[in-house]
DNA sequence: ACGTCCGTTCAGCGCAGGTTCAGGACCCGT
DNA sequence: ACGGGTCCTGAACCTGCGCTGAACGGACGT
């Protein structure tokens, strides 16, 4: 069985990599997203483990690309703090299952084989908010029955949107998720970006979707609009 | 055991900085509320170590910031006084413990490990006073099946009062609450936000939710007037 | 080489909403 | 009754946020 662990904590890494060798794994270590990512995707594992908080590209960010990639390798996700929001966002991200962090590492072997035997997952999960749809890994969206092209960064940007749908979510936060954590440009890129939306998503039909709540940031209606 | 130590005493910081590292945690300072702000929502600490009284932005609103933005990090937070409100106020702002100075190290760190042991607290439900209710994720508020809309400065400031309901809090919280801890314009402002506010909430439904009390403060009635 | 598509930057504009201010109402002690 | 202090009120002012259209430049395909 090969397992990949995503963590930037060091120690905890490699007391992971210890215990899950013991127990007879095969295991890779990435130190933050963006070689985990790579390593994900260069590799076929039968699980994963990703820390949810990470330099470069967070877990969550992690889970996401590889997910709309295709890749469905099982993913369980490791995390710090154990909110109601974070295990539903953790779960529409695509990871199969979670860990709140402390753990006690015979949980984790346990739930690891469980996410691994219980193989990838078949469905892909779609995004929905009233009659607006989004599917991550086929990479296409809807409003109702009209599907809408949307281009990449158009596309990654409702997606965060929609996975806080009802939430309002800063300007700072678009910038983190859909740029990166280090974007150090101009945001008003992502007043921009929320106009091309807003022109594809809601003028036509006549919606509003996207609200602006002035000095806080931006938020999806859970409804649609 | 990752922590973070946001204090200005340079002095005090630095030797927390050498206690803690000696009891093999790994320490990150802040010495004032902008980088420690800062600081938390880059890395991923385990507990933060947070001084109430701070240059820049104080603890208090550090605290709330984070925990608005969906971080839910264990917080043990410093004060200098001892005085009760201090304590309300600060588990209120989403502390998980506080700490009077001057405090004996060995007891901070029995309580760091304790905080950081008992994880991130969960995410809270909606504030609410009798039919008042807020939501902070959202960003919305309710009055019954009404919603209010309410702008930035409005919104805090009630969210400030509504964590404080059935108490009186002085105009110079208020400020150092929704403003700044160094606000130095016309405190009057405070006025004008209570009448905006009773111009929303209660004056539509013939309520009385913002009582003032004269040479005090102001007190939002915990059944919502 | 050229055109097209996208991502990004920029400057101007309109206005929501924040802040200030002055006068009036009210409370309280003397 | 008077005066001082506190709080309320309405309006005026003005900053900065968010919106917009356009332009630039790189990547890519033809």
């Amino acid at each position: 069985m090969r397992v990949l662990v995503v963590d930037d904590e060091r120690r905890l890494a490699r007391s992971l990599e210890l215990g899950l060798e013991a127990e007879g794994m095969a295991v890779d270590v990435a130190h933050d997203g963006t070689d985990g990512l790579w390593m994900a995707r260069e590799n076929t594992y039968d699980a994963i483990v990703l820390d949810l908080m990470l330099p470069g590209i967070n877990g969550y960010r992690v889970c996401a690309t590889l997910r709309e990639e295709g890749n469905w390798t099982p993913v369980l996700m490791l995390t710090a703090k154990d909110g109601e929001w974070d295990q539903v966002e953790g779960l529409d991200t695509g990871a199969d299952d979670y860990l709140t962090k402390p753990f006690s590492f015979p949980v984790l072997v346990a739930r690891l084989r469980a996410v691994a035997r219980r193989g990838a997952r078949e469905r892909p999960t779609v995004l929905e908010a009233g009659d607006l749809r989004l599917d991550p890994a086929a990479r296409r969206t809807w409003r109702g029955d009209d599907e809408i092209t949307l281009t990449s960064r158009e596309f990654s940007m409702l997606a965060f949107l929609m996975r806080h749908k009802g939430d309002v979510v800063s300007k700072r936060q678009v910038l983190e998720a859909v740029w990166d954590d280090d974007f150090e440009g101009d945001p008003n890129i992502v007043e921009v970006y929320v106009r091309h939306l807003r022109n594809k998503l809601d003028r036509p039909y006549d919606r509003a979707a996207i609200q602006t709540i002035r000095g806080a940031g931006y938020r999806l209606s859970s409804d649609g609009g």
